[in-house]
RNA sequence: GGGCGACUAACUCAAUUGGUAGAGUGCCACCCUUACAAGGUGGAAGUUACAGGUUCAAGUCCUGUGUCGCCCA
């Protein structure tokens, strides 16, 4: 074994073992079930750190269970992504002097699947990188013909309900997609703008209207103000002249209007603005849509505005208002602007005839999944999200004018007249048609069949073994932006259809974040792909990766300096264990997390313990194989005690999802436990002449257990370096496993008690430890110290004497007590300790020390001393807590009567 | 405007039902002791954002304020 942890080679080479020998497949074998579907990733995406951080957690309990002997299955696949996928398409389209549209629809989906065979890859393999034990053989893809066939198979039957239906009204349109998004698809933020006010004129003068989009004016069909008004109380009915134009549109009083905004006169523009829209119903107004599906204005607007895009249109028609003296303010405003979530394009509320979707009942049936704890969120305040959500959730906007994704399976007659079915000859079939027939032109919105993730990749509507079995899935991991789109979605469809709930509890994680709290994107050029703490990557390649293909080139200047900044040597190789041990420490239940690659570091540093702990014991047990009978030494007992406490506490949070927590305790009992005093422990005994060899033989056994034991409980957090090691002491262990992952996980010792000894041991090298290094007594000088002769302490030194002498350098110990030579004290368990000061220590530095502890000492004192008075304390404070406190005064009592004692001895002789 | 969350050591994060605030990294001192310098031993470091309140006892519960972030309108 090489003397440092290497985790390059050894990480690809045991998953592919792992995946060759089958292990990631279920075993149909156990009752218990396990399982778990794999959000599915865009399948011509590439992971990020957000993948990295999720799939660690579900590959951690993933492996658990599987060693606990469940029946597992980790469902994995990817996601068609309709509009991400298809843009990048284009894109490639554009750089080859190609497009979409002179290919024709049929072409460019072959465009498309090529492009996802070449870059489908990329994902898996990067998966394979972290180590999930997902089911490959079952992978998914969410265009597949049987998942294809089940989306078709929803929407038919949900129009047979009628549930979907098809609906003429306003949605948000991106201009560049010419494409419908769905009201989540669309972000809201504040950008700085203007308020212009215009003279709309009428027969006696002109009202002032305050508009944020001037440029739809055109689409005007009112203007609007509060029937309170006593301004415009008398304009009402009245017309006014839509300023460039020739019509003549009405003012009109409706509550909606804010008299205090503006001037409280507002434009209706009813095909343009979700509010005047609804303004516009009330009033029975007629819907003007000026716009074309690219954004431009239409053949509704005077020749003149033709075919300008909103932008243009804006600039244009504000300087014509201004020639006619119409335009008489323009005011800063900062105003929320809606962008497409994918393209960053400013969306239109445009009218056009969609496919719906009724939610509210599927949504109230899923509220009523949680209220009854049929489903569980971890953490569980999200669940209040999710219930604000479904109460005003709004019918879903399912179809997309996309030419990726599922297309509608609707066909229309000659006549626009609709049928749905699930094909063709199907139709016409049922309905006797013999014409023809067109099919609608549109596909489904991507969550539309990912909604159906957790039954139609198990084989849904046939009945199959795998849903029976493994639906519902016992958890759901994801991140908390998805919620609404996907998290509410599943449970609706899943209740519709399979009358139970698609996972019994739902772990929501935050969102992983630089080291400074920013998120990770593209433009700002912070991003780290997991692959590169992995494997280590150069300051250049960093650079490189993070402006090439930059939207906004002047960015990268900012980048580089930024970059150059934090990682001045690029990022080290720290392997897949070391950062999967990051991110589950930093699994605590927080809304974000900001990624530090410090923590790496540590991690690293922890798995390079590890591994030459395993040196360690590897040298001292050479050609040794484990016997039954282990050594029943106190010390070894003492390791076992605290064993069973990690391997319970361990297992707990990992259940409760508190991957921090577990792995807090793994890394204390194998750096602070195992390393720090067992394996100390151990190395004394083998060097002590004393101890037999058979003894020894027990002392071996004993370390080998509980380390194969160690080995197995690190093994869902850290599985490629416990594979390592474990495989190299297979024959040592006697094991008959192919793999430490499908090997059992490690039950507690039994009736292992706490070692109160060995706890009183550490104390005293620990005390002298300290003595030593405060009063800087070189490690190669060898101390005595005097303990008084019949304490209970006397005899645990004596007995532990090996043990002492080593860890902390100690030569003798003296019990005659008789004229004790001026002392640096410390007390353990109310027995005091000398270490005489001759030839050692500084006198001054001595007191100097007793001075501080006092003043510690003092501190508690007078808190406890002020509880302890207190009557309501005593009165009310839970008995064994008084205890506590009432041991705890009388030892800080002992403790500053004998420092006092020790301070003016020691002045004594100075 | 409504809702949610965060604020704890220099940095990144913990702290079960309220019970004397803990890690990692960094810092200081001493050590290349044959598992490990990616290490060992010891140490310093906090008015838990602020102001009130409840309680014998508050980082934790309540009220308010501030700063930052997210979601919805």
């Amino acid at each position: 074994m090489k003397k440092i942890y290497n985790p390059k080679n050894l990480e690809k080479k045991w998953y592919g073992f792992w995946e060759k020998s089958g292990f990631f497949k279920p075993t149909f074998k156990n009752k218990k079930t396990f399982s778990i579907m794999i959000p599915p990733p865009n399948v011509t995406g590439s992971l990020h750190m957000g993948h990295g951080f999720q799939n660690t957690l579900m590959d951690a309990m993933i492996r658990l269970k599987r060693m606990q002997k469940y029946d597992v299955l980790w469902q994995v696949g990817t996601d068609h992504a309709g509009i991400a996928t298809q843009l990048v398409v284009e894109k490639k389209l554009e750089n080859q002097g190609s497009s979409r549209e002179s290919l024709g629809r049929n072409k460019f989906e072959k465009e498309v699947w090529k492009w996802k065979k070449f870059s489908g890859n990329t994902i898996t393999k990067q998966l394979r990188r972290l180590g999930s034990s997902v089911d490959w053989s079952s992978e998914k893809f969410t265009m597949d013909k049987d998942f294809s066939f089940a989306v078709t198979e929803v929407f038919c039957s949900l129009y047979e309900e009628g549930l979907i239906y098809k609906g003429h009204r306003l949605v948000n349109w991106d201009p560049s997609l010419q494409t419908a998004l769905s009201d989540l698809e669309v972000t809201n933020e504040e950008e700085n703008s203007y308020i212009w006010k215009i003279k709309y004129k009428h027969k006696d003068g002109f009202i002032v209207v305050a508009t944020t989009r001037p440029e739809t004016l055109l689409g005007d069909m009112a203007v609007a103000v509060n029937p309170n008004d006593k301004r415009y109380k008398k304009l009402i009915g009245k017309k006014v002249k839509l300023p460039l134009t020739d019509r003549e549109i009405p003012v009109i009083a409706d509550d909606y209007v804010d008299m205090s905004f503006g001037t409280g006169c507002l434009k209706v523009t009813p095909a343009h603005d979700f509010n005047d829209f609804e303004i516009a119903k009330r009033h029975s107004l007629a819907y003007l849509n000026i716009l074309n599906k690219d954004g431009t204005l239409n053949e509704k607007v005077p020749q003149k505005y033709q075919k300008l895009n909103m932008k243009a249109a804006r600039k244009v028609i504000l300087q014509d208002l201004d020639e006619e003296k119409l335009l008489i303010e323009t005011k800063d405003h900062r105003l929320a602007i809606p962008r497409g979530e994918r393209t960053g394009e400013i969306l239109e509320p445009y009218l056009t005839e969609q496919w719906y979707l009724k939610t509210k009942g599927m949504a109230k049936e899923a509220t009523k999944l949680v209220k009854t704890k049929k489903i569980e969120f971890t953490p569980k305040n999200w669940e209040k999200t999710f219930f604000m959500w479904m109460n005003s959730i709004e019918d879903w906007c399912i179809s997309r004018q996309l030419w990726w994704g599922h297309r509608i399976p609707a066909w229309y007659d000659k006549d626009m007249n609709v049928f749905v079915g699930k094909s063709e000859l199907e139709i016409r079939k049922k309905h006797k048609i013999s014409g023809t027939l067109t099919r609608d032109n549109d596909v489904l919105d991507t969550w539309f069949s990912s909604q159906l993730w957790t039954f139609a990749t198990l084989g849904w509507p046939k009945k199959s073994k795998l849903l029976k079995k493994f639906h519902p899935s016992s958890i759901l991991v994801t991140g908390f932006d998805i919620i609404f789109f996907w998290v509410a979605r599943m449970i609706m469809i899943s209740e519709k259809f399979l009358k139970e709930p698609p996972f019994k509890k739902v772990f929501i994680h935050g969102l992983v974040r630089d080291s400074e709290g920013q998120k990770m994107s593209k433009s700002k050029g912070n991003i780290i792909d997991p692959i590169d703490v992995i494997d280590g990557i150069s300051l250049e390649n960093l650079v490189e990766k993070r402006t090439e293909n930059l939207i906004v080139p002047s960015l990268r200047e900012k980048i580089l300096k930024a970059t150059k900044k934090e990682f001045p040597k690029g990022i080290p190789s720290y392997g897949t264990d070391a950062l999967r041990l990051t991110f589950t420490s930093l699994a605590s239940g927080s809304r974000d997390i900001n990624f530090d690659l410090k923590r790496v570091e540590g991690y690293r540093n922890f798995c390079n313990k590890l591994w030459n702990a395993s040196r360690f014991i590897n040298l001292q047990c050479t050609n040794y194989k484990k016997t039954k009978k282990l050594s029943e030494d106190p010390v070894d007992k003492w390791i076992r005690h605290e064993f069973n406490k990690c391997l319970t506490e361990y297992v707990d949070h990992i259940d409760n999802s508190r991957f921090d927590l577990a792995t807090k305790v793994l890394y204390e009992f194998i750096w602070e436990k195992f390393c720090d005093w067992y394996i100390e422990f151990c190395k004394i005994r083998f060097n002590d002449s004393l101890i037999s060899n058979t003894e020894k033989k027990y002392i071996k056994n004993s370390l080998l257990d509980i380390f194969e034991k160690t080995l197995k409980m690190s093994h869902p957090i850290m599985p490629f370096i416990t594979e390592e090691i474990w495989q190299s002491f297979r024959e040592k262990f006697l094991s008959k496993d192919k793999s430490i992952m499908v090997s059992e996980f490690p039950s507690k010792y039994s009736t292992v008690l706490k070692q109160r000894n060995i706890e009183t041991l550490k104390s005293v090298i620990s005390g002298i430890r300290n003595i030593r290094s405060e009063m800087l007594i070189s490690p190669k000088t060898s101390i005595k110290i005097i303990v008084e002769k019949n304490s209970k302490l006397k005899k645990l030194l004596d007995e532990n004497k090996n043990y002492l002498f080593s860890l902390s350098k100690v030569n003798e110990i003296d019990g005659s007590y008789i004229k004790i030579p001026p002392s640096a004290i410390f007390i353990i368990e109310g027995t005091k300790l000398h270490i005489p000061l001759e030839g050692l220590i500084d006198v001054e530095a001595e007191i100097e020390r007793n001075l501080k502890n006092l003043e510690k000492h003092n501190k508690s004192f007078f808190t406890l001393s002020n509880q302890l008075e207190n009557k309501k304390f005593l009165s009310n404070a839970p008995r064994p807590l008084i205890k506590e406190r009432k041991n705890n005064f009388k030892e800080v009592k002992l403790k500053i009567s004998t420092l006092e004692k020790q301070i003016k001895i020691l002045k004594k002789i100075k």
